[in-house]
DNA sequence: GCTTCATGTAACTTTAAATGATACGTGAGT
DNA sequence: ACTCACGTATCATTTAAAGTTACATGAAGC
């Protein structure tokens, strides 16, 4: 397949949302991304049953976050989205009769899973505000004006 | 893309000729994976360019391996294979332009690259051997046989 | 030497899943 | 009513693994 930049699409959607106040349409958010607003929408509908964000039709509707920056994680993201596969790699067959590859599984399970463990825990330790304080950091002479914008976002 | 499944299944080869001390042929290790043997060659093309396997061609040929079990771990195997993406998930645009992006992938790279170094770090402590005795582990009153056959392998 | 066996590869098809695009329905403002 | 924007189904495109076919090469046995 191809690989999944779902989480990194919708996280790039997310701190655009952040920079500004008002509802923003998928039209907008896809502009940025370079994308087809369906595609848009698609990821943020997962976004929205969690109750991430919500959306509002006909003028001046459009999507907005609808909860604190700092209390969203990049897991609570990832799982909104469907908790897509993490890794590329896989066991042949889930349950072989073949014993030789049942101790292939095993092992190669057991790895498997410790790795998908590390990248869950550390995404539960990110928070949106956090990476758009990281975006603020990297704005050259906007320091205050994005202060202001987060002053009433957090 | 469709899950990657050539660790495990050479693996899954390297374990079954393990089991057997002379040459085997593609045709035989393809049936016990259930797979064609151009699919076995493949796979194993690497393995022979790293010393990790022998083959021979015509009548007794076949593939043998090449070194020590217990010098071989999962990690050779991976490089062998030609080093495939480990995750299904990646940073939507490599080197882009927009900062907001930059900082998204800042983010995800650092733990999708802590990610991948635990697994390979897990595929470097294990041994074709440790498998092996793994499997035996896993044969129902073949212990004795499956020890003599080790014996001339390790 | 000739036949047979087995690998070595190229080329093509199939499969699976994300991404992209089109079309149309629904509901909210104006 | 008309327009804007989301909601969604459907289809096309892309990407890479896995499976298949075909044929060349080289080694062993006769």
């Amino acid at each position: 397949m191809k690989r999944d930049s779902r989480l990194s699409g919708v996280l790039h959607i997310l701190l655009h949302m952040a920079r500004q106040p008002g509802p923003q349409t998928s039209e907008t958010l896809a502009r940025a991304m370079e994308t087809n607003p369906v595609v848009v929408r698609r990821l943020m509908a997962g976004l929205r049953e969690r109750g991430l964000v919500r959306s509002e039709k006909g003028h001046r509707g459009g999507w907005i976050i609808a909860r604190e920056l700092d209390r969203i994680t990049l897991r609570d993201i990832y799982e909104a989205l469907g908790e897509p596969e993490i890794l590329a790699m896989g066991n042949r067959t889930e349950a072989p009769g073949c014993l030789v590859e049942q101790a292939v599984n095993a092992a190669l399970g057991s790895a498997f899973d410790e790795a998908e463990a590390l990248l869950l825990r550390r995404f539960g330790e990110v928070t949106l505000s956090q990476l758009s304080a990281d975006v603020a950091a990297m704005m050259p002479g906007a320091a205050e004006a994005i202060t202001l914008e987060n002053a009433h976002e957090a």
